[in-house]
DNA sequence: CGTAATACATCAGTGTCTGATGTATCAGCG
DNA sequence: CGCTGATACATCAGACACTGATGTATTACG
């Protein structure tokens, strides 16, 4: 019964809110249940992960938020994705795929030519 | 002509470091341009990330390493992959393939339901 | 003799995650 | 009516790895 759930690789979070706030306005609580979601409950959200986070994003100007009611009828803060929000997704899903790209390279690479 | 080389992910890079010297022992030097060349020059080696991670590798016990003479014929130190640098080579490999996986099902993942 | 490549190493600064801790509300159950 | 678990927020010390700067030294080339 261990919990096999993958630890999040430094800096790869923020990412994945962006990407969960492109379905729609959400409160924190509800994003990290969306990602363990469409993950298979695979990766592990820390609260402590998730609020610097989220911040951390509308410092940077890529998240609005404004407190409302969420549907259970208590007050939460909701976070949307500003412009910028819309187009740091692009770019950082585009950097992600890059890098997966170069290191399945060098994953499955055969040693050319001599060791030094 | 800018640099558009990627930074590394923290906690990315050893696994690397483990996959190149399957392919046979060699110095940290060495270790860097492999990483580069096999990634199309796309993945940043900096020293100041490389030694580190060296001894840190050492300190665990999936590498060895032994003072040598280079091709060069300058001395360097040469490392080589422990029976456990095997082991964890494989695992760390899998983790990472769970972890691309897993991201990319957020990433390609389509709202369900309501938003809470 | 100067420069570039080879080869090692250290370290302050930075940023992000983990895990613990704390507050509070609400629903359901017995 | 009191307990538990889910909902919802937040903070913080500690750990850890990467960046970028700096430093040493040798060899090759022109």
């Amino acid at each position: 019964m261990s919990d096999t759930r993958l630890r999040l690789i430094k800096g790869t979070f923020d990412v994945l809110v962006l990407k969960t706030l492109s379905w729609g306005p959400a409160h924190g609580y509800a994003i990290s249940r969306w990602i363990a979601q469409s993950s298979r409950d695979e990766l592990k959200i820390e609260e402590g992960a998730l609020y610097p986070a989220l911040r951390r994003l509308e410092e940077r100007g890529l998240l609005d938020s404004e407190w409302r009611a969420s549907d259970t009828g208590r007050d939460a803060r909701f976070y949307a994705l500003t412009p910028a929000g819309r187009r740091a997704l692009r770019e950082e899903v585009a950097v992600w795929e890059r890098y997966v790209k170069s290191f399945t390279r060098v994953l499955s690479a055969r040693p050319e030519g001599s060791i030094a």
